[in-house]
Order: structure tokens, then sequence, then C-alpha cells
DNA sequence: GAACATTGCGTAACTTAAACGCAATTTAAA
DNA sequence: TTTAAATTGCGTTTAAGTTACGCAATGTTC
């Protein structure tokens, strides 16, 4: 069982006292910017304009500066694209295939924000900057598929653990939408009624005693998120059938 | 609520050509080992000798060679130091902090995994590598112990949703041994006798018909993991309160 | 006003988890 | 050889949570 090999040994945190040596590669971030327009689960994407992906779609990144922490580079792309700040933002995963990216060794530390997706006015600068359909997506530039997918797998993962779903929701939402908002995000569906009960009873939302307007059918009761039941150590939702 | 700040904007997936100019970063990775004696979590640390952090304990790493996978630079200090292979690791997260590393600007990619500590046989050559009590882990070099208290938790959401901790233990264990992991790893006491219902409802451990010798007690039966019901979508842990 | 769609609320059946009793097995002491 | 102590293995009861529905109320559209 035991096979000690490859010596000899080297610890960078016992060991190392230069690193200009070393200096061979550039890091990045790469923003997985959730949106949800009342159905359907979006992401917004740009359009590569390298040649080796042209009219492919990417993620929103950008080289990590030498006096940048990780999380601010990932806020800055956030806001220089979107305008939003204290948005929700989650470190993901970190993607360093030898080859991913053409311009050379570029490690890259995926992070998913959810927004607000009416609250994103794209600039006119931002041309090739669109909110794309998660599930409709098929192939992207680099390996940004592999991120988006690892990215909506912890989204879910969060999402049936903890009621980070409000961020993209309105601040008065009806139940119908809140519905909408877990169905597309986990791609299963609930009882309408069992739903509306296991909020309720969670006191995770709370009745803003006004209706929607503007519907073509009955009125729905308007509700807004509950912080103070955020921080429960009961998981709040059961996803053991998808279908 | 949009404010369009920090022009110009720049996107390495479509602008960058050229990196030679952002070479002002290393990348490492750093390990976290856990073991398991039978009683306590452990974990493998080995003794900084660096000027600033003489007699702290620091995470087994090394720096991400330029031609080298990130997976394959924590499989390569896992190896190096305990002579193991395919064993259970999982990538956590990235750690980028400007100051994090006396050297120079340092990202490190965080990894933990799961051995069994029999297998494990310290060299002459690993002087000031030990196996140290989670729990009893108060301070350690560099920002390590932030690392070490995010895997910690990684490992705690992940054991209580998938069965990884059979990775700890050796082949062949006792029910005793198995709930000693879990209320170990995540710090709480469980019923026994429930405790032992469902795993075995659940079908994750096999009975061996044998039972272990040399314990003072009533010898009790040996079973192993069922690796085919590894893969279930139910969560087979529930740990609602902690005490 | 009738047809239709959707909302809001309730209830019964079922499944799972929690709490706990108790005999069987082995070691160690009397 | 018996007895006490510790631990294992298996079971039952009770509580809690989940799932599957029924149905009236409220609104829109024709």
């Amino acid at each position: 069982m035991q096979s000690h090999t490859s010596f000899p040994i080297k610890n960078i945190n016992t060991h190392l006292t230069e690193i200009k040596d070393y200096f061979k590669v550039a890091v990045s971030v790469d923003c997985v910017i959730f949106g949800f327009d009342g159905s359907v689960l979006k992401v917004l994407l740009i359009k590569s304009d390298l040649a080796q992906y042209k009219n492919k779609w990417s993620l929103l990144g950008d080289i990590v500066r030498p006096d940048e922490e990780l999380d601010a580079a990932a806020y800055r792309v956030l806001r220089e694209r979107t305008g939003l700040e204290n948005v929700y933002m989650e470190q993901v995963h970190t993607f360093g295939a030898l080859n991913r990216h053409p311009a050379g060794r570029v490690i890259t530390v995926a992070y998913y924000s959810l927004v607000n997706i009416h609250h994103v006015q794209l600039r006119v600068s931002d041309f090739g900057l669109h909110w794309h359909a998660v599930k409709d997506i098929k192939q992207m530039a680099f390996d940004h598929k592999q991120i988006l997918d690892t990215c909506v797998k912890r989204l879910q993962d969060r999402i049936i653990e903890h009621p980070v779903g409000f961020n993209l929701l309105p601040k008065k939402f009806s139940l119908r939408e809140l519905q909408n908002l877990y169905e597309a995000v986990l791609g299963v569906k609930f009882d309408r009624r069992n739903f509306r009960k296991k909020f309720l009873s969670m006191g995770l939302i709370e009745d803003l005693h006004e209706v929607e307007n503007d519907v073509r059918h009955r009125p729905a009761k308007l509700y807004k998120f509950n912080e103070k039941a955020m921080w429960k150590n009961t998981r709040f939702l059961n996803v053991n059938s998808i279908d």
C-alpha cells in the first residue's frame, strides 16, 4: 500500500523563500451571473471575439490584479458589467487545465452570483452581452460550459439547503413566482399546495397583505422574504425525486 | 440601483492575447489530509521552518508546476508525503489574500483528502510530520487554520449527504467504529440503535458474518461498505440538532 | 352571467425520525 | 462457577414530517 515516490519532497509552506522562478501562470476570475425572468433561469454571457472562439459565448471574467483579492476581482467584474453591488456571490471551484486558455496558462477561479435581472440594464457599449436561458446552452468558449455546469450544480445544492433563491426575485413576489424559481433552478415540479405550506410553516416568507395586479387571472397575494428565518439549521426543501 | 463604474471594462475571455504582463502570481495547492484513529478526527501537518512561522504547524502543499494540472499537483503532494494513491480527494476553496504568504503573492487551491490512517507510514525523513487531533488545533502557520476550518466544514457537509466516511475506515469495521467516526466528524451524538437502523435500512453496509476480536467486551459484528448503495439521491443522515 | 383559470386553505394517508425498552453476549471480578 | 459490568443487537411506540389530494373562493374573459 505504501510506495514512496517522486522525491525530492518540497513544501512551499516550509521551503519556499523565492517565488520568482514560479511566475509562470496567470490567475483570473470568471463570474456566472444568474438571473430569473419569472419562468426561466438565465445567465449573463458575452460573445467572445477571440479568433478560435469566434461567435461562441463566454463568461464574464478578468485577470486578477497583482494587488487585488480574489473576491474583489470577482465583484469588480460583476460591478463593471452590471453596475450592481452587494449582491449574493459565492466562490465555487478553480479550473486550471493546462490548455484551457489559448493565451497561456490561465488558472481561473469561478464564482456564481444571484442578481435581480430587472436591476441589470445593459449599456450600449455592452454589445454582445446577453441573457441566455441556462437550459438551452449547449456549448461555450473555452471550458466555460464545464464551469457553468459546475456553478449550476452548486446553486442547486445551495438553494435546497439555504434560501438563497430570494436574491433572484423582486422584493415583493407571489408564491407562484417563488415556486417557478425553484422549479426552474432544480428542474423539478412541486405540488403547489405543499410548496406553499412548506415556506409558510418555516416562516421564510411574510404576507404583505397586498396582491399583484396586471395579471390575467385571480391576483395572488404578495409576500416578502423574512430574513430572520434565513439562518436555520434545518434543510428546508426535500428533493428526492427528479422528474 | 445602477451605477456603472470602473471603466474601461476588460474581459480576459474576449480581449486577452498576451498574458506575460500578468505573470505576477504563483499558484500552489494545499492538502488537508484527514485520518481517523477510531475515536478522533486527525489531520496530517508539518512543522514550518520558515522564520516567521517557527514552530507553527502548516498544511502540506507545494507550488503547482507550469505544466501540471491542479488536481495532479494535489495528488503529487499527497503521494510524496503518504505514499498513497487513489484516495478520496476533493477541491474545496481557493485562498488568495494579498499577504497570506511572506514570499509574495501565492494563491493556493485547497483540497482535502480522506485516508486510512493505518496505511500511512511516516518515513524517517518526514521529521516534523505528525497527526494532530483536529479539534485541538488552535493556531497554524499562514492562513492555514482558516483553510483547515473550511475543509472541516466541507467534510461535514459532504459526509451528511454522501457516504464518504468509509474512506477513513478499514475495510472491515464495526458499527461502533462507524458511529464514532460520524460523531467525531460532525461533533454530534447519535442514538446507537437508530444509527444502526439507518445504515442497515439504506443498504450502505453489508454484514460480513465475522466479529471483531481483541476487545474487552462483547465483540461486535464486522461490516463492509456496500459501494452499490453509494450513489443514491437521498440524504442519508439527518443532523438538525448539534449538541 | 357562464366558462375558465388560478389561488388559498384544509385533511387524510403515508413515510420517516426520535425515544426508549430489553434480552443476548462477552469480559472481568468475586 | 457465579456475578457484575459493559456492550451489542433487535424491537416497539410515539412524534413529526411528507405526500397526495379535495374543494371553495376569487378573479378574468367571452
